[in-house]
DNA sequence: ACCGGAACTGGAAGCGCTCTCACACCCGGC
DNA sequence: GCCGGGTGTGAGAGCGCTTCCAGTTCCGGT
């Protein structure tokens, strides 16, 4: 049966050549392969013999061509700065899509979008080889790029929008939650360290925290800083010197928060004695800094996946999903 | 001059409509696109103009199939557990890559291969989608499925390999230092938490732990952990348990070094005092925790841009370089 | 014996692109 | 006036695959 001819070491193995083998044409052995459409129990088990034997891998620049789309799934990150994809919540995420997607045999690109270009965006919704899109700290420039058409291929992490499906942790109640947490204390004068105002889950918990302040009559006290602990560190010292008597700090995520809590101590405060600090995503260094961190923890893990099943199947429950954060209490608050 | 037909939304931006709106044929198209092969001021102008107009994006699939190869580097990580994705090292390798590949105009993809199965790792090499392969923790199997003809397109970070060109820290080095370090700061019960005894990097570090402690006559205690805080909490219990003199540990990374810290500190030994303990990777954390983390520091950014540019390339100076790692001392140790 | 239809198969088109090749053109030199 | 060499161009092949469509076989029903 096996009429192999004798192949070179550089030749590829192409369909041609299993069909050769198994002695069938090439339609025949890409419906077996694929699995769609009619095959006979025979051609099937020669095809897949000839498989084997030849080491036949399909070629996905071929199938992406011909098929109209490819098997991979591409999470895009926005941000000008290279920070924006070591951020332990996006490597996190990253790290869910890859493994969700490696059990689907699907590949997963990382693509990093400096400038939050539209045409960016664009390009990305039109590579073949991509399946769908997964698009992290989008902005609503960026939402507006991706073309109606591809609404089914393509799904936002973090912004609203009416054409592509969102998924998001519900960071404003996690503000909320912190804030009365902290009010309840009996902390009142509550500073917030935001992280990039352009960022728009930023946006979000600043103005959840804007607006309870203002509705309960307290000081806002806002500093912009970046997403690290130096950022951290640099903003408690230009808070303390704004508002000393500041006995409550917000930061926009851990780093933030450490970074906070070592400033304030350099300079002898007390956590959470004069002042409490808490931040968000409850890294796994939350739980062993000294004094341990209060923290807010976000299902990284079931937004990731369910972003990724959602867009590689093209169906999604509704427009919006946003899954709640859970205040963890700990020592520094 | 603009001929342009009438087209639909959901028509798709061709080469042919480039070169029918440039009022040349698809070959000169391309030429001018590609920038290679001869071609007059002219045509070079009405096509990038006709580029503009139609706003054409070349397909990125029918590139590789009909070139050889595409414009995407693959990162594929080994490792039985997510956690091996998850790692500040990898996670920061990956980062670095994907802003070396963006300045290029390269695609990157994220490939966890959880079974180290030789297999996966030949689909990824024959995968012409893909321009370059980076293997992060391969072991010995995983490089000998590489395929020798494929030696220009892949590299390996971490494992020696004579077809493959390797890129790596010079993770026994790193480890004497700490060694040297302990010893003059007067510890002679050196204990070692390694990481997975299957990484390379892992092996490598642990012998030279075991034969500088062996050379000096030292006792040698080694535990295995993983590369969590939780790993390193449990491993601190048994090896306390089992050599209750330990006077210093060598964790296998920084989370680990912090668990250690952590658990020993629960059972009321003083840190750096009792037992001195310090880690590899240097994150963010080790500066602000209490006490600040003895560690030691790799040119992640170095080494991935220059695993990056390399293998994109074709062309690297040795089959292996290793990155010097620096010690950093800080109050742990 | 005949026929309609279901089940399967192979030829061939064509996805969008690159690249080889043959051709057309223009120049200066004999 | 003719030829060699350089320069620019377009027709066309073909990358590996999926899929349409027409053809073949084989079945049960009449």
């Amino acid at each position: 049966m096996t009429t192999s001819t004798p192949h070179t070491s550089t030749h590829r193995v192409t369909l041609e050549d299993v069909a050769r083998e198994a002695g069938v044409s090439r339609a025949t052995a890409s419906r077996v392969i694929t699995g769609c459409g009619p095959s006979s129990a025979e051609a099937r088990d020669r095809v897949i013999a000839a498989v084997k034997a030849l080491g036949y891998i399909p070629d996905a620049a071929a199938r992406a061509l011909v098929g109209g789309h490819g098997f991979r799934l591409v999470v895009a990150v926005t941000g000008h700065t290279p920070s924006t994809l070591d951020d332990p919540y996006v490597d996190r995420f990253v790290a869910s899509v890859a493994v969700t997607c490696a059990t689907r045999g699907i590949g997963v690109s990382l693509q990093w979008l400096p400038y939050r270009d539209p045409d960016q965006v664009r390009r990305l919704a039109k590579d073949r080889s991509a399946r769908a899109v997964l698009l992290l700290n989008a902005t609503d420039a960026v939402l507006r790029a991706v073309p109606a058409a591809l609404t089914g291929r393509i799904a936002s992490i973090g912004l609203g929008s009416t054409t592509v499906p969102v998924f998001d942790v519900d960071l404003a109640g996690a503000t909320a939650a912190m804030v009365y947490h902290l009010y309840d204390k009996g902390r009142r004068r509550i500073a917030m360290v935001s992280g990039p105002a352009w960022m728009p889950c930023v946006a979000r918990s600043v103005e959840t925290y804007r607006s309870l302040m203002q509705a309960g009559g307290l000081p806002f006290r806002l500093v912009r800083s970046n997403f690290t602990a130096d950022g951290g560190k640099a903003a408690a010292r230009t808070a303390l010197c704004r508002w000393p008597d500041t006995d409550a700090v917000i930061a926009g995520n851990d780093a933030v928060a450490l970074g906070i809590i070592a400033a304030l101590r350099g300079q002898g405060r007390n956590i959470p004695g004069d002042v409490a600090v808490c931040g968000f995503d409850d890294i796994p260094f939350a739980v062993l800094s000294t004094p341990t961190l209060t923290t807010s923890t976000h299902p990284v893990e079931r937004i990731a996946t369910a972003a990724t099943t959602a867009v590689l199947d093209g169906s999604w429950a509704s427009p919006a999903t946003y899954y709640p954060s859970q205040l963890i209490c700990r020592e520094s608050a």
